[in-house]
DNA sequence: TTGAAAGCGCTAACAG
DNA sequence: CTGTTAGCGCTTTCAA
């Protein structure tokens, strides 16, 4: 084993297979000619030494970045601790790995849009996923980025989008709650200006139309906390209300935790369901009636498809199935 | 708002400047010399044009990487796809935000820890965050990353520590159940080969020991699955159990799910106990006792280290605190 | 099929 | 204090 002290240039790698740098180059790229037996000896050279191209030089000469940016927005820095975002991220970094590329994230204030351009200029950043973004946001991709640039969540015109089957999977959960006999059913909504969250609201809403019912909404924003406060107004303000339907499991298990510190029986009083189905779901006292979420799933398409840069659907939609368990 | 359809490159602001490039760049840089004057000039023109560095022509002049690389040690590529990771991950990209630094994941296998070298001879890695090392994966971190390099667990003799306090915590766990009359106390271990999950168990077998009861060890993985499974199997052999300590919050679930489908009261029965104090935790019914486990802090206060490569303690211990909940 | 040469954008001596 | 001059490692015409 050959131990690389100084890593192994290309240069290195054309001596040692006594070719020129050129040829070495065609043969490590994997494009232009060369004779077979000039391959052979480049690769063979190459092993020996350990030889990993430089990214950063490759990045120079052909004028593309070197790192993919996770842009997450929202009203504060703090939408980046979240389980949600680390995920994407751990998806994403993975996708990249292989092709030598970096992973960034940071935060766009939802009250600063145009503070995204600040990040797309800097040259190192070659693609981008943005993640619980908006249409006026979206409008501010630079041209440089189109074609490198997916959106998990909505999409635009030029920035096509990843996603999960919100609407029909909430559908499934609406349905399940009434024919299991629940028809004063409320939901906790997430941030109303998060479109894609928007889409269950509106199954939710349409659902309840068709079977004649009033709709029961609170303001919600995906966290555990808010849970517990949404629990609460819900049931001041419509005392009878059988069911909750939650943005999120942890939205859900707030919900939950609440309903049982004021003795309230969940599923028997109240029945609650999620959305997610986080690992800790199957474990929950009750366990917890949700849709499945594959988030992981969906970040590596969304990666995959900048970085292959290839033609793809403008809508990529992930179904969510009904994952029934204790809760309701 | 100027727009920039070409990124501006250092020459453009220096001719905008007018200046050469090496003062727009000592200005830029912040290095070298400068008259108030060619500063202030620079800096305006870089504002308008709205300069942003290009790191990789940054990288290839200094020989420096452009991404940190957070490796994690595990049996298979499965352990990547783990909160704990994804949480490391998201702290790390924050902190390399600003430094226009990328970060990569990969997976070390526990059976070929050379292929570490692999991972590090890519010139592109300008630093390295270990997870879940052995001091055997430490003595193959390149000379070349010797300063950059740290280890979120176990340390070495020149490989920096950044870890958590397990031992105190462990203690302090158990000293809590053995004050609230637990004896016959249990205990659901980490990963044999994971030192630092280690120092729990050595602090659980020295207090038992001080306190002249027997041990009682089940041997874990940080899973939920794991955790149902020993529950389970610390019953079958040692019935009279009055107490379980799981090395983490998912496995404690895990414990108590599996209790309570035996029909075990938690804690009446036998108390739970659970590391790391999850977002979940305070929901679950019963709430966790558990002890905190700031994982973004460490892996924060990791990648400043490696970033800022200033001369840092071989060793940092986070503290972690009991948190006093239901389940025990 | 191959090599020579130019240049990506930036920094760092080294003279002025 | 500032400009000139070399590269950093790689890809890519362009000739041979």
């Amino acid at each position: 084993m050959t131990t690389a002290r100084r890593p192994a240039t290309l240069d290195d790698v054309a001596r040692a297979a006594g070719v020129s740098r050129s040829t070495a180059s065609r043969v490590i790229a994997g494009n232009g000619f060369a004779s077979p037996t000039a391959r052979e000896r480049v690769r063979t050279a190459a092993d020996e030494l350990g030889y990993v191209p430089n990214p950063a030089a490759r990045a120079l000469v052909h004028g593309t970045g070197v790192r993919l940016l996770v842009a997450v927005a929202g009203n504060d820095p703090a939408v980046l601790d979240d389980s949600y975002v680390d995920q994407v991220l751990g998806a994403t970094a993975r996708v990249c790995a292989p092709y030598g590329l970096g992973v960034t994230v940071d935060w766009v204030p939802l009250h600063a849009p145009e503070r995204l351009v600040r990040l797309t200029d800097d040259r190192g950043v070659t693609s981008l996923i943005l993640v619980n973004t908006t249409a006026e946001l979206l409008e501010l991709v630079p041209r440089r980025l189109r074609g490198r640039a997916v959106s998990i969540g909505v999409g635009s015109a030029t920035v096509p989008s990843v996603d999960i089957d919100n609407g029909g999977a909430t559908e499934a959960i609406v349905r399940h709650l009434y024919s299991g006999g629940r028809r004063r059913i409320a939901m906790v909504t997430g941030p109303p200006w998060l479109t894609c969250a928007n889409r269950s609201v509106d199954a939710y809403r349409g659902l309840m139309r068709d079977a004649g019912l009033p709709t029961r909404e609170v303001v919600g924003d995906f966290s555990v906390e808010r849970g517990r406060a949404a629990a609460r107004e819900v049931l001041r303000r419509w005392p009878d209300t059988d069911a909750i339907v939650a943005i999120s499991d942890a939205t859900a298990l707030g919900v939950i935790g609440r309903l049982r510190a004021d003795g309230v029986q969940v599923p028997g009083d109240v029945a609650v369901t999620g959305f997610d189905d986080i690992p800790l779901a199957a474990v929950t006292a009750p366990a917890l009636t949700t849709a499945s979420h594959p988030v992981r799933q969906i970040a590596s398409a969304a990666a995959t498809m900048v970085l292959e840069h290839r033609h793809a659907p403008m809508c990529t939609r992930f179904p969510s199935a009904l994952v029934s368990r204790d809760s309701a």
